[in-house]
DNA sequence: GATGAATGAGTGTTCATTCAT
DNA sequence: TATGAATGAACACTCATTCAT
């Protein structure tokens, strides 16, 4: 595999177990089977693994979005739409929904990040959707702005809580509940 | 004052403007103007001083939660009271609402804490009275174990994230929003 | 009880347990049932209590061999007398014992001590002794000043050894023995 | 040179002048010429340089030891040989004598050490061949295990004593004096 | 590119000592 | 004298980062 890709899913795992501060880059390459030197050949520091691991779920998610917007659905729909991807996501990579939670607050490590902020950029698509979604009367008129954020928070910490609070089984039953909830929070 | 109660404040200023790793034991002595020391007379170490953060917090939520219970209102009413307390007590300390929302992820710091999870206990009453609330008809039959949490990270991240996005005028009203939202989502 | 005499028991007591340089005052002073700041009224600083510890026996040691210098029995026998006043000493004192044997090696710990050595002057008295004895032919042309200290080593390596060795039934049997082989070692 | 070899003999040399407690970590990587940090690379911590110390020159005797056994002499002859090769060794290094002398007593400083006690298990040694010598009558019926020890503090304590009170140019008659002594302290 | 021994700045924590009460 | 909270210099140890091989 890719030794950049091999170096992030190390990462994932290890600060998933560990977190980002107590995680060692020796830790992270003796879990990738490589050298620490070698991980500096990929990455320029510590914090720009952190930063990867969230540019490249980022980037997942940003693809998904550009796929979704070429389709004929109501702004509503694809708020929905992206939340059951983020918990399909989740639901495949454990380790990356704990990361995504424990470390996802805070502004990015890296202050030379193209990121703007923390979030993947997706509150921003929220902010968008649900002002489409205010105009086609879809929705109450609410404070796209604060309600991007919420939705978006909600829907990061649900996904990482149902796994902890082992709720594998009755995960997509729990995703329902969480998308009615959401739903009938914002509808007119 | 309370030599104990100085060191949390500063504690809870520089760690807010710093992360808790970044944040140096000194920094914190400096700004209580005490000496190093001093800290390790009231904390064990470091990681004891981020938990009495929370433990405070924790407390104080406690006994308005047990004033609460006294009083002859509904179960929901009693949920939109604690946020409201909690959206207050942030505006009141935004230095707290950030390491609250920053730091409040993943398991409490000291293994030995009384503590028995990082959420102040507040997940655990929602849970309660949405359950009563449940029996009583006041909203619909909701998973309340996911929703005590669901609220309880909506509540959290919301009072901070309005304060990081300047919404400060519009705080009071943004509130009641968010309550709208929430009430709306789990009504019958 | 005199404070002072107080402390060095319960000093005597704990670093016997710990090492002199694991003891922190404040156990010293916990075991007297004193405050730390009350140490230093009677000591100047902690080394200086160790040193209070050898100088007392040094006195007592001292005192014994002046009182032994009136008596009118031959050099080996003063020898004899000071190594058995030692074990006894010791047999009532296993504290003192292991602090005098660990904590006996290399210079005072206080530079400005009015004691020359760390051997309580003893090894000084054994090399007069010995260089009387020679004079009157009971022993063997021997290196005084080596012996001196030899002997004094002996003595009190051997005091401390008895006790960890759990001899104590035999204590003055092995004692016995000791000086047997001392004499022996040095008779004509 | 072997970098576990270089700080051994650095730490050696620093321990010797300041005492065990004294020395500093930077000290001793100072005298190395090396980086703090590689000392921990070679050593778990400063304790456990201590350990090796010691663990080298047990590991030297016990191969003399071991060596010796293997000739045909008797148990006293043996005993003899392997206090000329201590004293040999200590000759050589001054520094090793004082630090043998001034931290070899108490316990080791590490718990899980392999070494039994602290006396490089030359007492041991000591004992069975004064056993033997018993038994073929060579020496007088003595408590084998206390002059195992008795033997052993005089060594090295005596080595130590002959640098630091400078019979260096007297160092082989001293120590013939020393051997007389004890031969004739132990024989029938 | 890959390695991993070496680096050394950085930091949590300790504890002898002081001094206002 | 006695107290013990406060001090802050000191130090062991860590770990991100480098670079010769």
């Amino acid at each position: 595999m890719n030794k950049k890709e091999l170096i992030r899913l190390s990462a994932t795992k290890i600060i998933a177990e560990e977190g980002f501060y107590k995680t060692k880059v020796q830790d992270i390459a003796d879990d990738a089977k490589i050298a620490v030197g070698t991980v500096y050949i990929y990455f320029k520091n510590k914090d720009d693994i952190l930063d990867y691991i969230f540019e490249s779920q980022h980037t997942k998610m940003s693809e998904f979005i550009e796929r979704l917007e070429k389709e004929e659905i109501s702004p509503l729909e694809k708020i929905k739409r992206i939340l059951k991807y983020h918990f399909k996501e989740m639901e495949n990579h454990p380790d990356l929904a704990k990361v995504l939670s424990q470390e996802g607050t805070g502004p990015l490590k890296n202050q030379d990040s193209e990121m703007k902020d923390d979030s993947l950029g997706v509150p921003d698509n929220f902010q968008k959707m649900l002002e489409d979604s205010k105009e086609i009367g879809e929705i109450r008129d609410i404070d796209a702005e604060m309600f991007g954020y919420v939705i978006f928070f909600v829907g990061r910490e649900t996904a990482y809580l149902l796994q902890i609070k082992g709720k594998k089984d009755r995960y997509y039953k729990a995703f329902e509940e969480l998308l009615t909830f959401i739903v009938n929070g914002i509808k007119v």
